[in-house]
DNA sequence: AGTCCACAGGAAGGGCAGGCGA
DNA sequence: TCGCCTGCCCTTCCTGTGGACT
């Protein structure tokens, strides 16, 4: 009874609240398409211009879009296909545009889930498992040449699916134009691997490839123009002051310029603010914002790293309490052997470790940069990029689950 | 100039789990 | 259900190496 009336209590406390900051939330998530794309015109009028001859019925080029992440890719891509199916509309050419985002698990795993996506989205239903893939590739075939017209595939992040499920799959897409009576299907490929298409099958390579599109960073300006025009459709009237935007645009920028990192640091300050009963954000609400994305990206990256690896991070931890200057992976080897025997666990080789430590590196958890001492060997010397606050949160978790 | 440390990191292969066709 | 294949994790063995020290 008594937690229903806090409940309550922070209920009408929300929306009594004098001077609301969200006019709306949703325009800051990356999920968002904006109407109107700012400094992406060159790609956006590249981009329009390869797809430009399917309203005429057409096949366009098969398109492979590169550039880091938040610069852009998926939101050009989709904005461009959205507007394209609209005016197909009106014409006689019909074009037909499938999204799939490769990282989504039970989407592309396998073959036979992406098979059954790309059907899901052409109308056909299949069960999530259990037919023979030959049957899956006829039914996407059937479903494909059903009637006359353009499909345009979209593969995002497709440097996932092919680690996954390699690049035939991809070879049997690129050839299936010569067996379509009726359609024509067009495939880009979108990625934030720069050396991605190195790892291709040459045949892939050269029809993947037929026109390529690269996303530049944004700058701290373009980022500024970007957070300025959301934020209008976001955030009240007065709400944001005036040193709020800029700040987002420089630690995104200094972070290679990443739109969905601004576009984060603005909401969740906003978000901050609200909950702190605030009725303006402020700088100091962003540098909140910057320390809470950071925290959560390490703890949640710390909650699922495996077992052993888990080990190692505690055993690193726990040196750089011991001593300040810089760990070594032998030093680290020595306290993870006894932090096995102390839990239970059976002990990997070294070899093994340093890779462990070089995977811990790839998180951004721990700084770890192979140098030479000379005399005292070549080694990786390893440091702790983890605040106090974090650490100790960082250190309950590893207690938690590695002491039983 | 040569030595030598303390590893890095490549290559090959063992063992195991999970998926797949027969 | 069984054998086969594949991918992953890990070990073993190995060669390579930057620079302080002699």
């Amino acid at each position: 009874m008594e937690s229903q009336k806090t409940i309550k209590h922070i209920f009408q406390e929300y929306i009594s609240k004098s001077t609301p900051i969200f006019k709306n939330r949703e325009v800051l998530t990356s999920e968002f398409i904006p109407e109107t794309i700012q400094h992406r015109n060159k790609e956006i009028n590249t981009i329009a211009s390869i797809l430009a001859p399917s309203l005429k019925g057409g096949r366009p080029s098969n398109i492979f879009i590169y550039g880091l992440t938040g610069t852009g890719k998926t939101l050009v891509s989709k904005h461009i296909t959205d507007e394209l199916e609209k005016i197909s509309k009106q014409g006689n050419y019909p074009i037909k545009v499938l999204y799939v985002n490769c990282k989504m698990k039970k989407i592309s795993d396998t073959e036979y889930r992406l098979m059954a996506e790309l059907c899901r989205l052409l109308g056909y239903e299949l069960p999530a498992t259990g037919l023979p893939t030959d049957y899956i590739y006829q039914t996407f075939f059937n479903a494909l040449d059903s009637e006359k017209r353009i499909v345009i595939i979209i593969l995002d992040e497709i440097d996932a699916l092919v680690e996954k499920i390699g690049d035939e799959f991809l070879y049997n897409l690129t050839r299936i134009n010569q067996e379509l009576k009726n359609s024509k299907i067009s495939i880009i490929g979108i990625t934030n691997d720069l050396h991605f298409i190195e790892i291709l099958d040459p045949r892939v390579k050269s029809s993947l490839r037929e026109e390529e599109v690269l996303f530049f960073p944004y700058n701290a300006t373009q980022l500024h123009d970007i957070l300025k025009h959301r934020s209008y459709y976001a955030f009240y009237d007065n709400v944001l002051s005036d040193e709020v935007i800029p700040k987002c645009a420089a630690l995104a920028a200094q972070e290679h310029g990443d739109a969905r990192r601004a576009l984060d640091l603005l909401r969740v300050a906003g978000e901050i603010a609200e909950r702190m009963n605030d009725d303006k954000v402020t700088e100091k609400h962003v540098d909140l914002a910057q320390e809470k994305i950071d925290y959560d990206r390490v703890i949640e990256s710390t909650k699922s790293l495996p077992k052993q690896t888990k080990v190692v991070l505690w055993s690193i931890l726990e040196l750089s309490n011991e001593k300040n200057d810089d760990i070594q992976t032998g030093e680290v080897y020595d306290i993870y052997q006894r932090k096995c025997k102390e839990i239970g666990l059976f002990p990997l080789t070294q070899r093994r470790i340093s890779d462990l430590i070089s995977e811990l590196d790839m998180t951004g958890i721990i700084n770890a940069k192979v140098t030479s001492l000379g005399r005292y060997g070549r080694t990786r010397v390893i440091m702790l990029n983890l605040n106090e606050s974090v650490k100790e949160k960082v250190k309950a978790i590893l207690n938690e689950s590695l002491v039983i």
